[in-house]
DNA sequence: CGTTGCATGTAAGGTGTTACATGATTAC
DNA sequence: GTAATCATGTAACACCTTACATGCAACG
C-alpha cells in the first residue's frame, strides 16, 4: 500500500479494472486485445496473471472465486479503493516517459543499401496490410465504445488511433511512391 | 555462422556498421542516438557492447585494438562479409512483426476517467514539448544526411520521421481541442 | 579544478516471452 | 469428432536497464 512502483503494464491491467467490472485474467486479456493493443501492447496471458497476483498482494485489487459449475471456479478481479487511489496518483505524476516506438519496418528501409528496392517494396505492402488489419479492429473496437457513456475516453482514443493508422498508411503509400522515383 | 536468431536490437547494431566505417561501442552509440533513435529505440550503451560481444563470436564483425595514445587503445569494430551476408538475408525474411507502440501518454488519456482534464491537458502539453523536441532533432539529423549519397535510406527514413511527430504534434493538438470541447 | 566527453565494461535485477501443462464446454 | 473458446498457471529463458566502477583528456 505503500506506493511502490509498479511496472506499466500493471498500471494497464489495473487501469483495465477501473471501470468497475469483475473480470478474470482471461476477460483482462480480451479487453486488452480490444483496445490497450492499439496504443500500448498487449501483454502475454501469462503477464496478465502474474500482475494480477502482484496487484491483489498490494491490496489494488480483490479476487474471489466465482462458481463456473458444479466442480470449477473462476477467479474474478475487481478494483479496490486503494487501486482506485494509486491508479489516480499514478495518473498525476508528472513523469511521463516518451513514448516508446519499435518499427522493424522503418528498420529496414532504414538499411536499404543491403537490400533490393523490390524486396522493400514487399516488406512495405506487407505491412500496408498488417495495418489496413489494424484499422479494421479499432474502427470496428469504436463502434463498440461509442454509444457507451463511461467509454468516452477510450472513445477518444479508439479516434485517435484510426487517425494514427490512417496516418500510418499514407506514410506508407509514400515511401512506396518514393522508393518508385529513383 | 550458423543462422542462430539474434534479437532485433542485435541487427541494428549490425546495421550501424553496414556503412563500412569502423567505429567503437562508443560510436556506435551515438549514432543509435541520432538516427536509429527516431524510429527505433537506442539501446543502452551496455546493451551495445554485449551485442558487439556476441557479434564478433559469431563472426559478422571484427575487432581490432587501436592505438588512441601511448598505453591506451580503443577496441574499433568493423562489419565482415559473412555480417553484410547475414544482415541482407535477415533483410530478406519475410516475417516483419508489427511495429510496437507504446504510448504512455495515450494510456493516460485512456483512463481520463479516473483523472481529471487539466491533469490532462498538462500531460498532453508536456508531451507536446517532447515532441517539438524530437520534431527539432530528426530535423536537425536530416541535414547532416541530406548530403551524402550513402545515406539516401536513412535520408528517406529521417523524412519519415519528421513526417511522423509532425503528425503526432497534429494529433496532440486535436487531443486538446476535443478535451475544450466538453 | 570541476564538468563534460570519450571509452569500456560487470553485476544485479526486473520485465516479458514462449513453451508446456491441463481440462471443460461449445460450435462446426 | 475436432477445433476453438474459456480458464489458469509454472518454468525456463532471453532481453534490457540501472547502478556501479574506472580513468584520461579537454574545456571553461
Amino acid at each position: 500500500m505503500t506506493d511502490r512502483q509498479l511496472p506499466a503494464t500493471a498500471w494497464a491491467v489495473l487501469g483495465v479494472l477501473s471501470w468497475d467490472r469483475e473480470m478474470t485474467g482471461y476477460d483482462v486479456k480480451q479487453w486488452a486485445d480490444h483496445s490497450l493493443t492499439f496504443f500500448y501492447w498487449s501483454p502475454a496471458v501469462s503477464q496478465i496473471y502474474g500482475e494480477l497476483k502482484r496487484l491483489e498482494a498490494v491490496g489494488y485489487i480483490t479476487g474471489r472465486d466465482e462458481p463456473v459449475d458444479e466442480q470449477r471456479t473462476k477467479r474474478v478481479y475487481a478494483i479496490t479503493d486503494d487501486g482506485r487511489k494509486a491508479l489516480t496518483e499514478w495518473l498525476e505524476e508528472s513523469s511521463v516517459d516518451a513514448p516508446v516506438l519499435k518499427h522493424g519496418v522503418m528498420l529496414r528501409v532504414w538499411l536499404g543499401h543491403m537490400s533490393t528496392p523490390e524486396r522493400l517494396r514487399a516488406t512495405l505492402l506487407q505491412h500496408r496490410e498488417q495495418t489496413e488489419a489494424m484499422l479494421a479492429d479499432v474502427t470496428a473496437s469504436e463502434r463498440s465504445a461509442e454509444h457507451e457513456p463511461d467509454w468516452s475516453y477510450p472513445a477518444l482514443v479508439l479516434r485517435w488511433g484510426e487517425r494514427y493508422y490512417r496516418n500510418e498508411l499514407a506514410q506508407i503509400d509514400e515511401l512506396l511512391q518514393e522508393l518508385d522515383g529513383r
